[in-house]
DNA sequence: ACCCGTATATTCGTGGGCGAGTATCCGGAA
DNA sequence: TTCCGGATACTCGCCCACGAATATACGGGT
């Protein structure tokens, strides 16, 4: 499924989210609330964005302008306001986003499916830099969240999501490197063949008509099976 | 850090781990076997960007047009090889998406940061829907893999990385469920009064001011603390 | 002998994301 | 009083991703 949006960049959620709890406000305004309230890094946004993704949203009638005041001669500031056809978009565009899983890919991940371009020494050495650079970033973290405790929690979830995550990452990476040092992954020494000889070690080839890792949810090719 | 890459574009790397592997290698041919072997969606692959990223890759040396035979009246298929200046490149953006992790932010935690503009029963209704269908995917996953038995591990690591991931966040869900369910996650009952009553409870307005959930990792603004 | 669906192989247009630039205002230091 | 740095508020334009269109070849069914 995943409809397409008429606004799909996800600052637009954070606008409409921000109209639809608070005041109409003017897009500078809106942004610095964001900022405030740590939706940046949550939703990773980028700032040069602002101005194009409020015409779109405003475009498509999901906000309005309502005033147009200006103070001083500063430059003219526009209102705006969440149009009902706002409200019902956010409402629409959250039920997706929370029910809906769809193969979301990241880059750790599209790295280790061509790790093996590496050399087995190199990649553990990479391997163990990453696992000290998220252990540390967790740590810090966990610290975080333990310092806020005035705060609801119900305002944290997605700061705890995000770290059990990472710590999850974590966990996975350390398995990892412990299953080649202890020998149990299959296929590491054939990697370190590849890298000391230059050639494929028989066994290599096959493999490569053989694998079919889909991601389960997605359709197969129709001739499979 | 993260260094702005001359072809930013995660296809990029997919091509130039394949030539680096194996042979030269026409467009087309390098997209069935990207196909062939799982990559499509370790990295989210869209065909429409291939001739782009070829033509990038190209333009700044990472790759060359080696002969350019044409069988029958096909049309001319260009064959590329990987240069030195490419190799390098692959090797030096491995170890950055390895080593270095950067905020990376998915649509699940956007929609979490933003979660209280629906009302407690809906989100919990979402979440249900949700954790039935990572459930679902991942006992799909885990038989797949199961089944692979004859293909070494090293070629799975990727997707043994998603699974474990996708189980951390099955995780996570139940147990937030569960904590909602449980009364202790705090703040649940100010959420739903907002809902019900359309105010905002005593308490919200000071937060918006307070809360400062940063990532760690990230530079604080210079006037804080 | 012909038809048609699928595989092969590539081109093109456009829309939007976002980095970088711009202009004005204000407060404090010297 | 003047200077300057940072906050305020917005504009612009490049570039790239990618959906959709295109065109020919091949193989198998009737």
């Amino acid at each position: 499924m995943a409809k397409r949006r008429k606004v799909s960049n996800l600052l637009g959620l954070a606008i409409l989210a921000q109209l639809s709890a608070g005041r109409p406000m003017h897009p500078y305004e809106i942004a610095t609330v964001l900022k405030q309230t740590g939706k940046e890094s949550d939703m990773n946004i980028k700032w040069g964005s602002l101005y194009t993704v409020v015409q779109n949203l405003d475009r498509h009638g999901f906000i309005e302008a309502t005033t147009s005041n200006r103070d001083g001669r500063r430059p003219e500031r526009t209102v705006y306001a969440i149009t009902g056809a706002g409200r019902e978009e956010l409402r629409d565009w959250m039920r997706e986003l929370v029910a809906v899983v769809e193969p979301e890919t990241n880059r750790f991940e599209a790295a280790l499916s061509v790790l093996a371009v590496l050399p087995p020494d190199e990649a553990i050495a990479l391997l163990e830099t990453r696992l000290a650079a998220v252990d540390a970033a967790n740590a810090a973290h966990r610290t975080m969240l333990a310092e806020l405790t005035e705060l609801p929690r119900v305002f944290l979830i997605e700061s705890e999501y995000a770290l059990a995550i990472r710590e999850a990452e974590a966990t996975w990476i350390r398995s990892l490197l412990g299953e080649i040092a202890a020998g149990t992954l299959s296929g590491v020494d054939d990697w370190r063949a590849y890298h000391e000889t230059g050639q494929l070690p028989a066994g290599f080839a096959q493999m490569l008509d053989e694998e079919v890792p889909l991601e389960p949810g997605e359709d197969r090719p129709l001739e499979d099976r």
